[in-house]
DNA sequence: TAATTAACATGACCTGTGTCATATTTTACT
DNA sequence: AGTAAAATATGACACAGGTCATGTTAATTA
């Protein structure tokens, strides 16, 4: 198993980890080694620069993907009040399985792989989150913990906001519970499709469709040839579909060989994608 | 494919399709073929008598189960004077798949499959809903579809609230959200455990898992000795694990054979449930 | 009660995919 | 840059489990 950054949330310990700084939002910034130094102090002009976007949630580039979309100003403000924004370095841990959960997470930016460990220590990627997915709601009325563990595979921007909170917010804006609802039955459809897919197709026809779906999540998504970026290892694109590395690798060459894909290190360019959907 | 009795919902249709009674309930009725009379005209006295302890939510031997549970008694009375309880005959459809969802269903007595069909037309079951389960709560704020289809396995009685209604009891009593949460969650666990084991365990333990399942749904559960009697043929029982009818037949034969289990026609007994847990 | 159909059971066979071994390439670290 | 360690790739092999064929038992229907 890969070791990986346990260390959580917060812009401080982000920092404190920070050695090439963050390439993602363009920072260089000076290391800091000493986590006694208050936050706000540590906070840099050029990370200010980068949160003001985010901060204000009526002014956020993300806010048509949010879960507090629809929401009128007055709400946003209280949100905007009460929410933390942190960032993650890629690599590192937003929770993991079984701890308890503490509140809601919003990605504002970047991409997570939320993943399980089965009985036998292997690990299973249910799916990649983006912007405006969400955590946590499982548990806002119950001292539950997590269920799955997430991990960023870039450098990320993730909005928190205590449970407590939360259900004060839902208290004053019904009108959420909706959207929570609706992020409900989207994970409740992804699994059922997901499962179906796992009993009834074979592994190539799987292949295909995982490759179909990450390229979907490409935003880059102008001509037929759509790059796949989503920077996963073989090992860890298998555990999304449920099959061994090497018939993974088998089958990424048998594309490769019908012309459907180009594969150069770990981006994968679609080239025909039609005809993978044949295979789907 | 089994065709199945596809008329749906309503006392009504259950008395016009009802030949030989209801055996779950002890019914002997008279045989109704005109729909046109009225429902309440085609109540019998007996059928008064079985519906009597249903319909005082507050008196319901199934309210420690139900969604309503811990709802005070005025909101209890509002659902008593909205909802409506439906029999359905044994092998009834309450709803198929890709049918708009109309309302809240909540299962007061009686035993359902929950399955999809799947781009091949073959059936996947997955689960068995019981008393207190309900359906159509994924759609209480969309226009939505079910995403899958519930077929009753034995005589059952569904409580029905229409879709307006649930919104104005929700609106009433927000304590019900946590109960649909906790309602979500269960769902979403139930699928990744059930995903998780698709994918990372071989045939015989999912079987082993499947039969230790279903002999927790059991109520005579007092002795070692537990018979299940879901009364599910073996294709049934088969696309609950997604494996092929042939191989579930099989590895019920080597449970057999090891003195695990004991067959006789669709009835099955645990005889050693230790050594089955050891398999799963 | 016989007749028909559906469900259950078992054998033969074959293919997809996991496991193990090993070589090659890429990435990370000093 | 050079070395160590991952990650990627490919071959050999075994076997779980799907499919098809066929027989047997149980459940319906006439």
């Amino acid at each position: 198993m890969k070791e990986v950054n346990s260390i959580p949330i917060g812009m401080a310990q982000w920092l404190a980890k920070d050695r090439n700084a963050c390439p993602k939002f363009n920072l260089s910034l000076m290391r800091f080694h000493s986590l006694s130094i208050s936050l706000s102090l540590l906070i840099s002009e050029a990370h200010m620069k980068i949160l003001e976007p985010f901060r204000k949630c009526s002014h956020c580039n993300s806010l048509s993907k949010c879960l507090f979309k629809n929401l009128d100003a007055g709400a946003l403000f209280e949100i905007e009040k009460i929410k933390r924004i942190n960032l993650y370095r890629k690599g590192s841990i937003l929770f993991s399985q079984d701890s308890p959960a503490l509140g809601l997470y919003v990605i504002a930016k970047g991409k997570l792989k939320v993943s399980t460990i089965d009985y036998e220590g292997r690990e299973h990627i249910s799916y990649l989150a983006t912007v405006g997915d969400i955590f946590g709601h499982h548990d806002i009325f119950i001292e539950g913990t997590h269920r799955y563990s997430t991990t960023t595979l870039e450098d990320s921007m993730v909005c928190f906001i205590d449970k407590i909170s939360v259900q004060k917010i839902l208290e004053l804006n019904p009108r959420l519970f909706q959207n929570i609802f609706e992020r409900f039955n989207f994970e409740l459809d992804g699994l059922r499709a997901h499962e179906q897919s796992v009993i009834s197709k074979k592994a190539k026809a799987r292949v295909a469709e995982l490759l179909v779906q990450l390229a979907k999540q490409e935003i880059e998504n102008k001509h037929e040839k759509i790059k796949i970026a989503a920077n996963l290892t073989r090992v860890e694109m298998a555990s999304m579909v449920g099959i061994a590395s090497e018939t993974l690798i088998r089958l990424l060459s048998e594309f490769k060989n019908e012309g459907i894909i180009e594969i150069s290190g770990k981006s994968l360019t679609i080239l025909d994608e039609k005809k993978l959907l044949t295979f789907a």
